[in-house]
DNA sequence: AAACAAGTTGACAATTTGGTCAACTTTTTT
DNA sequence: AAAAAAGTTGACCAAATTGTCAACTTGTTT
């Protein structure tokens, strides 16, 4: 008898198991990000969370035990894309291109994944209870890495004295706010919507600006 | 029948009606905002406010009808501190001085009042939904304005061609951070707490990148 | 096709929550 | 000191909300 049509029976059958299970389950974390995203933990319903994903309640918690497990599974979702970016401040690059890389890569990853970016605010404006200790670690790591990145630069002299920190704070406030103030910016500023235009002439004036700083004095 | 006693009574009588009133209205606020600023409206349940405020629920209610009447109070509380910083930005002064007070005053703002800044954070993750018509037209008005007074100086060579719209949106962005991310930062940035000397530094750092690369080169 | 597993659903119970109220105490007025 | 006004309180109600479940449908395996 067949190993391999076993085998191969076996696969088709775990890949329709989870076919429904998959779909229906990022449609809920689809739903809850966006929700998650402006409410908070307390100040979402599980009904409304229902209907965005149009299942009924019943079936959402087919999947999910509990509401904070939705909220625990999309911060996982989260984590990830946190240092994506930041691969781009790497030692053997030139620091100028380095940040500029960075810049982008961050507004762009604000830009494609409002919803993600504005729960991660949320998230900490609530004390950061749900965020893993594990994630934490990982971000403190991260960071401390890049920060020896930036001191090696300043004191090859190929960057003006910085504290890291601080810059890091600039940079990340920079991006984040363009998710989590985009409603407000646009009417304040009297700009009709952030396009993408928008957001690669934000990164122009952050690199320039910011670069412009930076760059050691001859 | 002496009338300057009757008001000196009157007016004793006011004070004292208002003196309960006052304080405990105070109180409210004070918890309200504390607690809004982290979980939002709908997070927010009226017996935390009241637990955190030490007064009964009932009593709560005989200030208030309603728990969105104390989130628009404290949302009016808000408003009219959003300009404050924002008068260094004058067409008298030089660019340098002037944008290098702005900040210091806006970051000052955010350490002293964290609850409320972080409240006005939430209030625009939400969409901004309570934040009054005339609140919203106030600051497009300021912001056109002080956007006239950065285009002036760049039209008189005395500040780099920049973009108001992406400069406000950094320096708003920047100091906004320092109440939002606080917890965070303190965390991934292996720094204990955001102390005073911090926020000087932040504000050392914030106008030497900006201002560096802002100050037209010769 | 029969048996089984996976997924769907609305009705339902238990708890929480926003808001009310009548009885009560304290403060102010006359 | 008596009356009136302001403030306090916990018990209470109706609506909302979380989570459960048994009956049902759909999909899969043999």
């Amino acid at each position: 008898m067949a190993s391999a049509e076993k085998s191969r029976k076996q696969l088709a059958t775990d890949n329709a198991d989870e076919r429904i299970r998959a779909r229906n389950v990022l449609k809920i974390l689809k739903a809850a990000t966006e929700i998650f995203s402006r409410k908070g933990l307390d100040g979402t319903r599980i009904n409304e969370i229902a209907e965005l994903s149009g299942l009924p309640k019943g079936n959402v918690y087919y999947y999910f035990s509990s509401k904070e497990e939705i909220y625990k599974a999309t911060i996982a979702h989260l984590i990830n894309s946190w240092d994506q970016a930041f691969r781009h401040i790497s030692a053997d690059r030139e620091p100028a291109e380095a940040i500029e890389a960075y810049i982008k890569a961050k507004l762009e990853h604000a830009r494609r994944n409002i919803a993600e970016t504005r729960l991660f605010a949320n998230e900490i404006l609530q004390g950061a209870e749900h965020l893993p200790a594990d994630a934490r670690q990982h971000m403190r790591e991260v960071t401390a890495e890049k920060a020896e990145v930036l001191n090696a630069w300043v004191a090859a002299g190929k960057l003006a004295p910085v504290d890291p920190r601080h810059l890091f704070i600039m940079l990340w406030s920079a991006t984040q706010f363009y998710a989590e103030f985009e409603a407000l910016a646009c009417d304040a500023l009297q700009v009709g919507q952030l396009k993408a235009s928008d957001y690669s002439s934000a990164a122009r004036t952050i690199s320039e600006t910011v670069l412009n700083g930076l760059m050691p004095r001859m």
